[in-house]
DNA sequence: CAATTGACGTAGT
DNA sequence: CACTACGCCAATT
């Protein structure tokens, strides 16, 4: 099982109206020093119509600069979409982030399934 | 197979 | 919070 579709797993089951960082998502793999790689995955990957990488953003809550398709901007219009508020480049962890743990559970669960 | 490459993170300033 | 320097590691070349 590659690192990549972990990461791609994990993207399907973020809930709605939450986001995650990078360093989360390698953390929940049992990769907490892979932040970048998980980074380099999405990047690679490229397939915003199959995963919602745009839920992803890094530990101080800033949008992907380098995102496809428009960047920020758009990353930033689907998160609004999504009811999360957007604030310059930026969302507000506190508020949003979801916890790693219910993550966890969640894979465990689509696994399962 | 070795080197390179980054959607990053943390600690220090 | 902004910036810098350095560490980290799977995938790609």
């Amino acid at each position: 099982m590659t690192l990549q579709s972990e990461v791609l797993s994990l993207l399907a089951i973020i809930p709605n109206g939450k986001v995650v960082t990078y360093g989360q998502i390698a953390k929940i793999l049992g990769r907490p020093k892979a932040s970048r790689v998980v980074g380099n995955i999405l990047h690679r990957n490229l397939e915003p119509d199959r995963f919602p990488c745009y839920k992803v953003v890094n530990a101080t809550g800033k949008l992907s600069s380098h995102y496809a398709y428009g960047g920020l901007t758009a990353q930033a219009k689907r998160l609004r979409h999504d009811g999360i508020i957007v604030q310059g480049d930026r969302v507000d962890l506190k508020r949003y982030q979801a916890p790693s743990d219910e993550l966890a559970n969640l894979l465990d669960s689509s696994i399962n399934k």
